[in-house]
DNA sequence: CCAGCTTTGTGAACGTGTGCACGAATGCCT
DNA sequence: AGGCATTCGTGCACACGTTCACAAAGCTGG
C-alpha cells in the first residue's frame, strides 16, 4: 500500500463557509484586487477575521504574513478542495413550480453544476422544455444517471412524493441528495442529504418576530450600526 | 413596572429543529395519533430522543412520564413559542424565475404566510399576475408594508441588486429578511437575515463527492443500513 | 542589515450543542 | 395498595465551533 496521503477533515462549519469566500473571491479577482488580507475578506463575507484565517488554514498555510493572501491562487486552492475542478452533473427530480424555476435559473450550469436532465412522473409533464432541457419521464432516470455519471440529484417534488423520489435517485446510484421538499428523508447511510426547507426559515423568522413583539427585554435600539449578516 | 416574565431564550439549534417537529406533529394529528414518545418523535424527525426532549424541556414541561407527549397541545405549544399563532403576511421582492415560482407555491399561504404582495423593479412585468398576486412597482413598497404589517420580506432578486432590495425593504419598515439571492446583505443590527443559497449547498455536496473519490480513506460499507436524514 | 510595521497561523480559553445515563413521575396490572 | 414497566426531564461529560491574543514571518525604508 503507497503512504496514503492522510486527507486533513475540514471541520463542517468551515466547509459551508468556503463557498462564501469562494464567491468573493471571484468577484476581487474580476474587479482586479490581486491581494487581499483575511480581515478584507472577513469584512466582505461577514465573519470575523480569525474565523477566516482559521478557515484558511484547514487547506494550507497559502497566505504571506504582513501581506496577506494572492485572491487567485486563494481561489484555485479554494475551488481544488472543493471539488470544483470539474462539472457535476446533476439531474433534478420533479418538473412543477421548483423545478422549473431551477431548471430556468441559469446560475446553476454557471458554477459547474450543469443540468444533465429534469425527470417527472407526471406523463402530461414529459417533452415540454425547461431552461434549455427536455423533460423527461422518472423511468429514464437510471439511464440519464449512469450516461450522464450524475452523482448529484435534486428533488423538488411535493413532500409525498419526496421519498419515493430519493429511493429512486438511490437506485439509480446518486450519492449525493438536494432535498427541496418538506419531508425527512430516509436513505442508506452512505449518502450525503442537504435540505433547503422554505417553511422552516419563515418559522424561525417567525419566532424572531414573536421574541421581538412579545419581548419584555428592553430591546437595545442599535440605532444605525450596520452588520454583514451571511 | 410589572415583574415582566423574563422570556426563556431558546437555543438556536433547537430553534431550527421546531418548525421539523411541528410539521411530524401535524402530520400525525392528521393522522388521528394522539400521544407520541420522544423516541417516536425522534424516528421520524431523524434526530436522537434525547435531543428531542431537551429541546421540547425549553418550552416547558409538557410530556408525561410514562407516557409520552399529546400531540394536539404539543402542536399549540410550539406553534405559540414559534409564534405562528396569527399570520405573518410577506412581501416578495422579485418577480424573476425564483419570485415567480415562490409566488405559485401554494404552501406558502397555508402555513400562515400569505403574500401580502410581490414587487419588482422592472416596469415591464409590473401588473403580471403571479399566484392570485399582481406584481406592484418596488416603489409601491412602504405601501405595502405598512397597510398590510408586513414584518419580513423575501428577496429573489439577482445578487446585483439584493442589497439595493434590502435596503428597501429596511426602510419600509420590514424587520426580517430571508435572503434567496447569492450576496452578503448588509443591514442593521435590529434586523433579522437568514439566506438561502443554491450554489452553496450544492458546493458542500460537491466537497462530500470529491472526498468521497479522491479519499484514501477505506470508506466502509454501511450496506442497507438507513438513517433518517434532515 | 536592522528596526519597525503588518498580517498570518495557531495555542488556549471560552461558549454552544450533543448524547448518555439516571432519578423522578406516571400509569397499569394484580 | 404495591410493584413494575415506561417515559420524561436533566445533570454531566464530551465534542465541536468561535474568539482572543500573541509569536513567527515577511516587507519596507533608511
Amino acid at each position: 500500500m503507497s503512504p496514503e496521503r492522510t486527507r486533513r477533515r475540514i471541520p463542517d462549519a468551515t466547509v459551508s463557509r468556503l463557498p462564501v469566500y469562494l464567491r468573493i473571491l471571484g468577484e476581487q479577482a474580476e474587479a482586479g484586487v490581486e491581494s487581499i488580507s483575511s480581515e478584507g475578506l472577513a469584512e466582505l463575507a461577514g465573519v470575523n477575521a480569525a474565523k477566516v484565517r482559521k478557515d484558511l488554514s484547514y487547506l494550507g498555510s497559502y497566505g504571506t504574513r504582513g501581506v496577506g493572501y494572492e485572491v487567485a491562487y486563494l481561489v484555485y486552492q479554494v475551488r481544488r478542495e472543493l471539488g470544483l475542478t470539474h462539472d457535476w452533473p446533476v439531474v433534478i427530480v420533479g418538473a412543477g413550480n421548483l423545478g422549473q424555476a431551477l431548471a430556468g435559473y441559469g446560475g446553476f450550469g454557471e458554477r459547474g453544476f450543469p443540468v444533465a436532465g429534469i425527470v417527472d412522473i407526471d406523463s402530461a409533464k414529459v417533452g415540454t422544455v425547461l431552461g434549455g432541457t427536455r423533460v423527461r419521464h422518472i423511468d429514464e432516470l437510471p439511464q440519464i444517471v449512469q450516461t450522464r455519471r450524475v452523482n448529484i440529484g435534486v428533488i423538488a417534488t411535493p413532500g409525498a412524493t419526496a421519498q419515493d423520489a430519493a429511493d429512486r435517485l438511490v437506485k439509480a446510484g446518486v450519492t449525493s441528495i438536494l432535498n427541496f421538499a418538506p419531508v425527512v428523508l430516509s436513505v442508506p447511510r452512505a449518502i450525503e442529504v442537504r435540505k433547503v426547507d422554505l417553511a422552516v426559515e419563515l418559522q424561525i423568522l417567525s419566532y424572531h418576530e414573536q421574541r421581538r413583539a412579545g419581548g419584555a427585554i428592553h430591546a437595545v435600539q442599535n440605532g444605525t450600526g450596520r452588520t454583514a449578516s451571511a
